[in-house]
RNA sequence: GGAGAGAUGGCUGAGUGGCCGAAAGCGUCCGCCUCGAAAGCGGAUAACCCGCAAGGGUUCGGAGGUUCGAAUCCUCCUCUCUCCGCCA
């Protein structure tokens, strides 16, 4: 959400962001209604003024045991002015914060402006994928060989696009989960959480995916809860409505979430195999801290993030994405992509985003600065780190032999019992 | 699922119709003291909206209602705690 008085004092700054992010926005009825807000709040303010003079005055009638009634009469007509009034404001209310939860958040200023992800701009690559002389198997065919996982009963006990892993690949998926968070709690000071895979409305608005995404997200009807997309969300709502101490920032967190996602809308799009499933795995790291850091940390998270997959030695670039393929929230968002060989493309195995103060204004989530005694709102930032299905695919790729074995990517040997190479069932 | 109790500032907690934006304590900040600190003493300290300011307004879990007037009374909702039931 954005900062009202802001919208309003960078008018043309904010109409040519929405041009972009969110062309269905009338920005002009927008400020219309804003208008008409101020004008009668200003109303209101003075008639509760009358109002609270008349109050005391009638206190003061009493004490003195004067008669108090043609002071009650004129109150009440205030009152009765002031009803209407109310709900007329409450109304514009009511629609004015409707129109500010689903306007985007607006770019830094270092992002390029650009339609979709062919302007998106290629910070780094890790190493050029060399090319093995022997014929690549995507990873479809490896899984299935080696028995790791099944999208066939996936399918058959949840429905496409669901996956089941057994064996060794039920053991990879462990393997990773505990790699990548003991990687960040020990070597990175990310302290780990493990939050419930279910939250409310107000988290979900919280962080920007109510009310304008509802459509992509599972949703118990019966209680009203989500099934979260992203441990982003529970992690960042954490700290909804509360004050954080300026010295405990910046606040890093980290936990393992299962994300559950429709993808209502992308049929068709990466159908196959493990590309983009409704269910998969996922570690996410989060900030909180204060704005002037904002951009040093989110940084410093990307590296965090990197680190995981140079480990791993799984060749990756790092993309800054352009305004339009920037999420919702973001203000400056960077992509961690890893390299598939057999399906010849880069996967987005991370997002690296800073919401600057965008989602904290939605949540409330503010914090106490000692030189000022005010309360600011935070920034918060939050990253995967790493998504586990794109990762497996990168893996079964990459560490391929010509004979279909795999090779375990040293880091995870001491997660799967020492195991070194996978053969074929 | 049933019965009861509760929700007040950064935190704990008093307040049962007008003198309450709210006692007290903790915490935080400033000053005194000290070589410095701790302790002690004195003072300040909720958030938000409009306004250059003076000032005005809103907010006691949320939404309605009663009343001239609600933190306080009534209704509904959400959450927390205790007991019972069920259960991994």
């Amino acid at each position: 959400m954005l900062d009202l008085s802001y919208v309003r004092e960078h008018q043309d700054e904010i109409r040519q962001m929405l041009k972009t992010r969110a062309p269905e926005l009338n920005f002009d009825d927008f400020l219309r209604i804003d208008t008409d807000r101020r004008t009668y709040l200003k109303d209101l303010d003075s008639l509760r003024a009358e109002k609270n003079k008349a109050n005391d005055q009638i206190t003061q009638l009493l004490k003195e045991k004067k008669d108090p009634k043609p002071t009650i009469a004129s109150m009440k007509s205030i009152a009765q002015k002031i009803d209407v009034l109310e709900s007329k404001v409450g109304e514009i209310n009511e629609k004015l914060n409707q129109i500010l939860l689903i306007v985007p958040n607006k770019p830094h200023k270092s992002v390029k402006s650009g339609e979709d992800s062919s302007k998106n701009i290629q910070i780094r690559q890790s190493e050029t994928p060399k090319k093995p002389d022997f014929e690549l198997k995507n990873h479809i065919e490896l899984g299935q060989n080696l028995g790791i996982f099944d999208l066939v009963r996936g399918s058959k006990i949840a429905g496409s696009a669901f996956v089941v892993y057994s064996g060794h690949g039920a053991r990879l998926q462990r393997a990773l989960v505990n790699f990548m968070l003991d990687t960040h709690t020990k070597d990175h000071g990310y302290q780990e959480f493990w939050p419930p895979a279910l939250v409310n409305r107000a988290s979900m608005t919280g962080t920007g995916q109510l009310p304008k995404f509802e459509e992509d997200m599972y949703r118990l009807r019966d209680d009203d809860l989500f099934l979260i997309p992203t441990a982003e969300v529970p992690l960042t709502n954490l700290h909804r409505d509360e004050v954080l101490k300026e010295e405990e920032l910046p606040l890093k967190y980290t936990a393992y979430t299962p994300c559950f996602r429709r993808e209502a809308g992308s049929y068709g799009k990466d159908t196959k195999g493990l590309v983009r499933v409704h269910q998969f795995d996922k570690v996410e790291l989060v900030k909180f801290c204060k704005p002037e850091d904002s951009y040093e940390e989110h940084e410093k998270m990307l590296k965090d993030a990197e680190k995981v997959l140079e480990l791993l030695k799984i060749p990756y670039r790092v993309m800054q994405l352009c305004s339009g393929d920037m999420g919702f929230a973001a203000a400056k968002c960077y992509d961690i992509e890893a390299w598939a060989p057999a399906l010849g493309r880069w996967l987005e195995v991370s997002s690296v985003s800073n919401f600057e103060d965008f989602q904290a204004r939605r949540a409330n989530i503010r914090f106490k600065r000692k030189a000022t005694g005010k309360s600011e709102l935070v920034h918060t930032l939050n990253g995967s780190a790493l998504a586990l299905p794109r990762v497996v695919i990168a893996i079964l790729e990459n560490f391929q032999n010509a004979d279909g074995s795999l090779l375990i990517p040293e880091v995870l040997r001491p997660y799967m019992g020492g195991l070194t190479i996978l053969r074929k069932v």
